[in-house]
DNA sequence: GACTGCGATTTGATTGATCAAATGCCCGAC
DNA sequence: GTCGGGCATTTGATCAATCAAATCGCAGTC
């Protein structure tokens, strides 16, 4: 549509600088100030908490009488002030989340997803989200420290763990509401019942899944491409391959772990994908999309009809049309705001909320190919 | 630690239910509540203002006096409230991000830099940002209209443009401070000047850099991939090419812009490189990094000895070892900084501080080849 | 010795909303 | 006729900081 010209035919008002701004736009335009719960009384003839209640409590006004301030808190474009009600109520309605530096991967970036859902959620039930960067543990207990202690925020959003995470403890003893996307494996590993509200997805359901959709369509020989022992999502995500196999009584013959030199990638995928084509898989389950990437490489540039699942659903999965099993993100980010609304609320939170989503398979081409005819 | 509940020996006011957040783990735990300017002042042997001051104007304090006081805020671990210091002063120190929902792209991520950069810089500053989602423009403004009533955010940090852009406007229009990391096309192309902070990336630098690059390689037969005219950013781009390829005296006979009913993609760029390859090209230019995913896929498929370089620089195409052109995110996320606080601090925005940033090339293993021996 | 000047520090007032307690109101019952 | 009871609504107090104006202290000068 017409591109340039004349979009700002009216501005010729000079418009130099100074004008307050008393007399712009907004509806608000009464008296030249910000209106205030008194100011939107007296416009509607009541008094401060009446106005207040409206907003509140609604239920204690009579009808006809919160009709009446609700319109003058329309008409004069009324917003409660922050600051004001932060100051007594001691409730700032933020949630902090901390933004990691952008490594370099392919996944990693999955959690833009989470934030964006968390934002939007918090929105929806009059919250907001601020953020904070944080290079190390002891960083990030500094930014604990700043954020609670200027009453910034309310509750804390954490991802991904590791194990002795100092942050579960400094919360918890100062009774500051905070969920975790992702698996307590510390406390999990020492037997204890977690203490706090944690949600994870289950990795060993989704290449499960990945697993059963590559066996519909005819594979059998269907190798494990994944980390090295001891790290527990990568562990997780090949006992769901395991399962699915043996459940199917076929042998899972075919695996690659990398070493742990080796560190994930596409490179190690590529190579680990070759060396199991020549053995005689037909089908990938990968730990991730970065392997995924690598094997689906390997697959073209071998001219192999071999199919390729990977994990995480990443930008460049979805790019190169690679089958991935997508992690239910919307519904974790719904979930943390959930267990923090609800600590907030003074309902303690509760273990048992807490527990595994269940990923989805996003079916691409690289896994409708079926296998080459074999014996 | 031990103390539950009981910490309250003061008060037996009542205050029967809610907060009571005292006697925790900190520092602070001299009597059981939050400390104030009041507690740290009285703590000092010195008054509420002198308190204040000593955050504020240190310059005002005598050097012991200023030290003792700074002793006393360290002990007690004080930290200033912030919505008692917003109430007061009118401002919250927080900056205003949307975010958007996260699209398909293997680009459009590239924000994640820009945000962390500007998080961590205000955080730098004493500022914190609070983000917001918007489904379309006129959501946009509802959220405007709300997290500047509600005085909950002092300025905006705008991303990405479009013709007719109602947001400027709105904003201007209210004097709320804030800068844009994107170019004004609309009122550029009106000859006016723009009114407000703006900065971009020289596309054509980059697009320029790149051809320079590839011909240092010795690639002559230099392609072009980018999108059908008219969008501000792709001619840009192209033009760059251009520029450096008539600076050398090689004519740009390679050249391929999709049509506008093909969406920039993969496929597009794996098809155009088919195309240009036949035609004797041996590098390509290509104004997006999915554009360039395809192309070196194209390139690699052919077991041709083609270079690539793509445009953004993003995970996908560090993965996929793509060479590209890395926007300078971390100084334009400084920029739109600087531009919003300096506008706080009561100096207006000079125009003149608005500008290109000039791009940089990351060089990866897709443009390392030499071109082919030709005739 | 009182007075002025000036810088360092203290006191009073204010910001906007909410909590808690007081007030007004209407109706029925004693 | 008045006294409660039960609601709806209004008034006073408070949250924790900062601004503005008053006060204090100490020299230097007449």
């Amino acid at each position: 549509m017409a591109p340039d010209s004349r979009s700002d035919s009216d501005a010729r008002t000079g418009t130099s600088d100074v004008r307050r701004d008393g007399g712009d736009g907004g509806p608000a335009s009464s008296d030249g100030r910000r209106p205030t719960v008194s100011s939107v009384a007296a416009h509607a003839g009541v008094s401060r908490q009446t106005v207040s209640n409206a907003l509140n409590s609604p239920e204690r006004l009579q009808p006809d009488t919160l009709k009446r301030v609700l319109a003058s808190i329309e008409e004069t474009g009324y917003v409660r002030s922050a600051a004001a009600r932060q100051m007594r109520t001691a409730r700032s309605g933020v949630l902090a989340y901390r933004l990691d530096p952008v490594l370099d991967g392919i996944s990693g970036l999955v959690l833009d997803t989470f934030l964006h859902s968390l934002t939007s959620d918090a929105e929806a039930h009059d919250h907001r989200v601020m953020l904070y960067t944080a290079d190390s543990d002891e960083a990030e207990l500094r930014q604990f420290e700043r954020l609670t202690r200027a009453r910034s925020v309310d509750a804390f959003v954490l991802v991904g763990t590791h194990a002795h995470d100092a942050r579960y403890r400094w919360l918890t003893e100062r009774h500051v509401p905070y969920a975790v996307f992702g698996r307590p494996w510390a406390r999990q590993a020492s037997g204890k019942q977690s203490q706090h509200a944690w949600t994870d997805v289950d990795g060993a359901a989704g290449t499960s899944q990945a697993t059963e959709h590559l066996r519909s369509l005819g594979h059998t020989e269907i190798a494990f491409v994944g980390w090295p022992a001891g790290s527990g999502t990568g562990d997780e995500r090949r006992r769901g391959w395991e399962q699915s196999m043996s459940a199917a009584g076929v042998p899972t013959r075919h695996r690659h772990a990398l070493d742990s030199a080796q560190p994930d990638g596409i490179r190690s995928g590529a190579e680990a994908a070759r060396r199991l084509l020549e053995a005689g898989a037909t089908a990938f389950v990968c730990a991730s999309d970065s392997l995924a990437v690598g094997a689906w490489g390997a697959v073209q540039a071998a001219g192999a009809q071999a199919a390729v699942v990977g994990f995480d659903d990443s930008p460049t999965a979805a790019a190169l049309g690679i089958t991935s099993v997508r992690q239910p993100l919307e519904r974790a980010a719904r979930w943390a705001l959930d267990s923090v609304l609800s600590q907030l609320d003074g309902r303690p939170s509760d273990p048992a909320d807490s527990g595994l989503l269940v990923p989805t398979l996003v079916v691409r081409e690289s896994s409708v190919a079926a296998p080459a005819a074999h014996p």
